[in-house]
Formats: C-alpha cells, sequence, structure tokens
DNA sequence: CCGGAAGTTGCAAAGGATTACATTTGTTGC
DNA sequence: GCAACAAATGTAATCCTTTGCAACTTCCGG
C-alpha cells in the first residue's frame, strides 16, 4: 500500500500524490481532490520512514527531561506537545533519572530518530551527550544551564526576582527569621535555587546573620526529615522557604505528625506551583513558574534554528508568587503585620 | 556521514558494518572490532529512518493516553519505557485529552511513524482509529475496556475485586451507610467502576438500601464539590469509596474548608493509590493499581504480537486496598469495631 | 593436498517517499 | 488563432540501510 497505488487509483503520478500530501500549492484543485478520494479509500497511510529518509525532516522534536513522575514534567510536555501538534510535529521524550549515562544515550536515540530539535530541560548533562549533539546541527535548546553551552540558546529563570517576592512577602508578614530548605547539591538547578535565595535575601537587607540553609533532596520524604530537625530547634525559623514544592509538601506532612501547625507555627512557601499546591491542606503559597511559558520559548527557539533563523541566545523567565493559605503573620493569625 | 564511510574507514563493505551494527552473528570478532573502531573515530550515527524503511521494523512503540498531567499515567509511562528501553526499543506516547477526535489522530501518526506496537490505556475510543488500526497488522494491546475490541488482547481490572476489599474494611469498621462518588458516565473506565462498586455491594449484602451513588468528574474540583452537597444532606453516609483518587482529594478538601473532619465524621477511601495519597492530610486510604503490572502486561503482549507468537487475549490484574489515615471505625476513633 | 562444509564478506536490489528538472497543458493578450 | 508565458504534471534520481544471494576463505577429514 504505496504512493504508487494511491496515484494509479487517482490516475496521476506519484510526484503529484506526494504534492497533495505535501500540501503544495502547485496542484490543481480538481486533481488534489480526486487524489485525497484515493487515499481514503485505499486507507493509504504515508510511511514516515521514507519520507524523512527522503526528505531530511522528520517532523518529530525531542524533549529529554528527569524524570516523567515529577508533575512539573507532564505540564511541560502536555503544552509542548500541543503547541508542536499545531505544526503538524510529534514529540518523543527521553527520562534521563538524573543519570548521565541515561542523557548520553537519550541523546543518541534521538539524534538516531533524526529529530528536528532537542529541547534540553534537565540539567544533568555529560560532556559526551553534548559533544554528540555539536557534531550534528541539529537545533538544540537548553534550559536554566548555569551557562551558555555551545552556543546554543538558553533558557532562564529568574530566580532571585522570584525569592526576593517571596522574602518581601513574609516580611510584609512581619517574618525576620527566614530558612532556606535547598535541593540536592549535586543537581546543578538546586545550587542555583539557593544562590538566588542569598543573593535574593541580600537584596532585601536580610543577610545581617548567617544564612539558615537547610538540605533536602528536592522529595517530599527530604521535606518530611526536614521538619523533624525544624521542629526540634530551640529557636526555630518562624518561615521556609523550599526550593520545591515537593519538599514543602514534606515539611507540610512532617509538621502535621509533629503537631505542629501551619502556618500559625510556620509560614512555608514552595517553588513551582504545581497543582499539588492546592490539593494540599492548608492550600501551599509557591512560586509560580509558567510550564506554558517555557514550553512556548523552547519550541520557538528550535523552530528558528530549523528555519535558519537568527537565535535568541539568551530568554528570561520571572516566576511569579502564589498566595495561598501557608503563610501568615509571624506568630500565628494574632501577629500584627509590619509595615 | 553515512554506512559507506565507515566501511570505507575500515576497509569493508557496507554489508558487514550494517551486520555489525545489528549484532549479526555471522561477523569475525577482529572484524566487528574495526568496524566499531571506525565508528567510534567518525561518530557515525545510524540513519533510523532508513533502516526502518528498508527493515520494516522501527523500534519503536506507541501510547496512546488520555491525559499526561494524570499523575496515574507518568507512572505507567515510566514503568514501559524502563522495559522497552531494555529491550533497544524507544516509547513514544500521544495525549488523547479525552477526545475522539485527538485518538483518531494519534492513532494515525503512529501508525505513520511505523510503530511496532500500539498500546491504548484510554477509553475514549473511536470507530475511526480502530478501522486504522485493523487495516494494519500492527500489534495493538487494549487495557480495561468493556469487551474485546478486533480480537486485541485487552487487559482488564479486576474492579469488583477491589471495590470487595474496600467495602470489607469498611464493614470491619462498622460502617454501614456507604456512598460511592463516580466519575463521568461519558468515561466507559468511570462506568465500569461505578458498576463494579455496586456488584460488589452485593457481593457483601450490603444492597439492601438504594444505592448511594454521587456523580463527579474524576478531578480535583468534582471532589470539592460534592462534599459540599454530602455535608449538607440531613444524614450522609459514613463512609466514601471514590472512582479515582483525585476526586478523593477534592472531597478531603471540601471536608476541610467545611470544618468536618476525616476521618472521624466521614471514612474516605479512593482508588488508584497516586503518589498523591501520601501527600495529602491525612494520608489517603486506596485501592493500589500496579502500574508496574499493567506497563509490563502490555508490553510483552506487544512483544507476542511482533513475534507472531500466540496472544493472550485475557490476562486481570487485581487491585488492593493500602490502608492509611482516612478511613476509620464510624463514629469516630470511638466507635467501636464490628465482627 | 583435495573436496566440501561452515564461516565471512561483498554485490546489488530493494524499501517508499521527495524533488530538480523536463514536459505537457492551460491561459492570456493581441 | 497563435505566441509566450504560467501552471500543472510527469520522469527519474536520490535519501541510507538491510538482506538474499553469490563469492570467497578457512578449516577439516580423509
Amino acid at each position: 500500500m504505496d504512493i504508487l497505488a494511491v496515484a494509479r487509483k487517482a490516475g496521476v503520478s506519484t510526484a503529484t500524490v506526494s504534492r497533495v500530501l505535501n500540501a503544495s500549492p502547485k496542484v490543481r484543485a480538481a486533481t488534489a481532490e480526486r487524489v485525497r478520494t484515493a487515499i481514503a479509500e485505499l486507507n493509504y497511510v504515508p510511511n514516515n520512514s521514507a519520507r524523512s529518509l527522503r526528505s531530511g525532516r522528520s517532523n518529530l522534536m525531542g524533549l529529554l527531561i528527569s524524570d516523567v513522575r515529577n508533575p512539573f514534567f507532564p505540564d511541560l510536555i502536555e503544552h509542548f506537545e500541543s503547541l508542536a501538534g499545531q505544526h503538524g510535529i510529534d514529540v518523543t521524550f527521553v527520562n534521563t533519572g538524573y543519570s548521565e549515562e541515561r542523557f548520553s544515550n537519550g541523546v543518541r536515540r534521538l539524534l538516531e530518530r533524526g529529530v528536528d530539535g532537542i529541547a534540553i530541560l534537565t540539567s544533568e548533562l555529560s560532556r559526551e551527550g553534548i559533544d554528540r549533539l555539536r557534531a550534528t546541527n541539529t537545533p538544540v535548546v537548553f534550559l536554566n544551564q548555569p551557562t551558555v553551552i555551545g552556543n546554543y540558546p538558553n533558557i532562564t529563570v529568574d530566580y532571585v526576582k522570584g525569592f526576593r517576592d517571596a522574602v518581601d512577602h513574609l516580611r510584609m508578614l512581619g517574618h525576620s527569621r527566614i530558612a532556606f530548605l535547598s535541593g540536592p547539591p549535586t543537581l546543578s538547578s538546586a545550587t542555583r535555587r539557593r544562590k538566588a535565595f542569598l543573593a535574593a535575601m541580600r537584596a532585601c537587607g536580610m543577610d545581617k546573620e548567617e544564612p539558615w540553609v537547610f538540605e533536602g533532596d528536592h522529595k517530599i520524604a527530604g521535606g518530611r526529615l526536614v521538619a523533624q530537625q525544624l521542629f526540634s530547634m530551640a529557636k526555630p525559623p518562624t518561615a521556609l522557604i523550599c526550593s520545591n514544592d515537593m519538599m514543602a509538601v514534606g515539611v507540610l506532612q512532617g509538621a502535621s505528625q509533629l503537631g505542629v501547625r501551619i502556618p500559625d507555627a510556620l509560614s512555608l512557601i514552595g517553588f513551582d506551583d504545581l497543582f499539588l499546591c492546592e490539593a494540599v491542606q492548608p492550600a501551599l503559597t509557591s512560586l509560580h513558574l509558567s510550564r506554558q511559558e517555557i514550553a512556548s520559548r523552547a519550541f520557538y527557539a528550535l523552530q528558528a534554528g530549523r528555519e535558519d533563523m537568527p537565535q535568541a541566545h539568551a530568554s528570561v523567565i520571572l516566576p511569579h508568587l502564589v498566595v495561598r493559605s501557608s503563610t501568615a503573620p509571624v506568630g500565628g493569625s494574632k501577629g500584627k503585620l509590619k509595615r
């Protein structure tokens, strides 16, 4: 069931059928109609392998992500896919599972499929994988790399802006004892967030004392652990900003198990603004990071690369604070607001 | 940079290089080594389009799912991908977004890519899509279809067993006023769950009274709404089983907003056992549905189809109850257990 | 040292679409 | 009604691998 069968049925050449398939303008409307009828009647399905072999385009883009199970990524994938779909492009993704080896492997697999673009949304890279990319001229876009890599565009998040909003919000509520729950130091994205928090504190003039940073794992379990550590202190902080929502949820749980009430005893702020924030009790105040915006910038960056258009090499995304019920004036609801 | 370049560099023919690439046994070890060296030195990446065009195999399998954002699916995808990866097979998926049109479209796209197998994990099918599948001999496996389709294997979940466990658990705790929160009647999976609940009640001899079924939307918002409805009743049920976890989380939220305590005032059971169950307060008792098992059965069903092996046409998965903190003896913790 | 089997390798024909270029058909102005 | 040009269509080469078959080696027993 190939294009030849269709051509015969429609009484044209394969070239014409191909033109109809590719919506080429140089086909008479009547002819195109005949071809389309033949396609429908024969239930013809074009062979994508042949198409991309010949044309050099695969109409497929690849996403490299850390872990589909982190709700951040499905959101991103969904938006990316929907956008790509509007342009007739399919999407496939590879889970790196935070492993450099799986990253290299993923890059290889995507290149073998001849994808028309790769968005790298994970922060565990590998020299080998990057070199592989460089050897091709496949468009690539990175997310949140601490430094520009191989002259590829890099979409970054202005973490400092985000944390400054958070710290300001807490100060308004009268908090001065503000701590930070960081992610694993091996993750470059976690490290960047930690540094940004410190910078934000400095910018707000809150760095008189020793910076107050706990270390977590970006998972719920880690948050739970830190909650215990936190509340067994003689003089715990009155507010905690977490490097991501998962850990904030863990803190919430840990607090509840210890009988500590949130936000009365501790104001809590997460990062990412996953749907989880609204599912949890009390609903979590969080820094919203728009997946739609990331997806859209990534997609257009890749499209630009495809069409030899100039690539924007810097693109900054601003998080914004979404206030819910996990933050309150210091000292419980009886506390007063600070001007 | 094609196979010919490698062949020349290694001083062999393209056929030999191809054999090395495909791990064919009929190549002398020394030759294979020379070829591998050449491949590495040239940074050669085989062209998958050409490979699958010629061989008829794509080493790609497709997943059709409803919505990546429902945490049920990422789990499934992850397991499926990991399993497929061990067999050198890549995975791509299509979101149907619960739309029949997107389903048809998804099927078409997967067929165009020449996938070696399609797992249909969604329940909005379309005649058109199914017909497209039938026209090919691509292996297909379904999940939870109410009836066998086109002689394709169908993996089903024994919902009745699951709900019987749930009802038994509640009876042990002394509950007799047990209600059910159903999903949208348009979703066949929701309908099947509702029917199974009623069957389970019958099996437990709990069907003396009128069945007590609320209607939801399988989302958090729907659960929240039903909570309001529920607690404004004169004599509300003492236990509620939900068709999925998302709605149970919504009920939890709604209850909390109304100041109703769970499990004291209402025992709550969800379905699926998403990670959400542990993130939420109180942790949700839920019926665990193993994504790993589903993924594994689906994958092997497709593999079987690939190798012209006999296909198992029925495969049943048993959910099991995971008891957490959202269920308690009737009448609050002071209630007595019924023997 | 030969015949034949078994093991390696090469030759060349697919596989199904796209596309540059050639050719045919249609249109327009006069 | 015809030249000249534009539009539509066809021809055939090409994309890169895989693989059936043929050809060549190697190895062994006799």
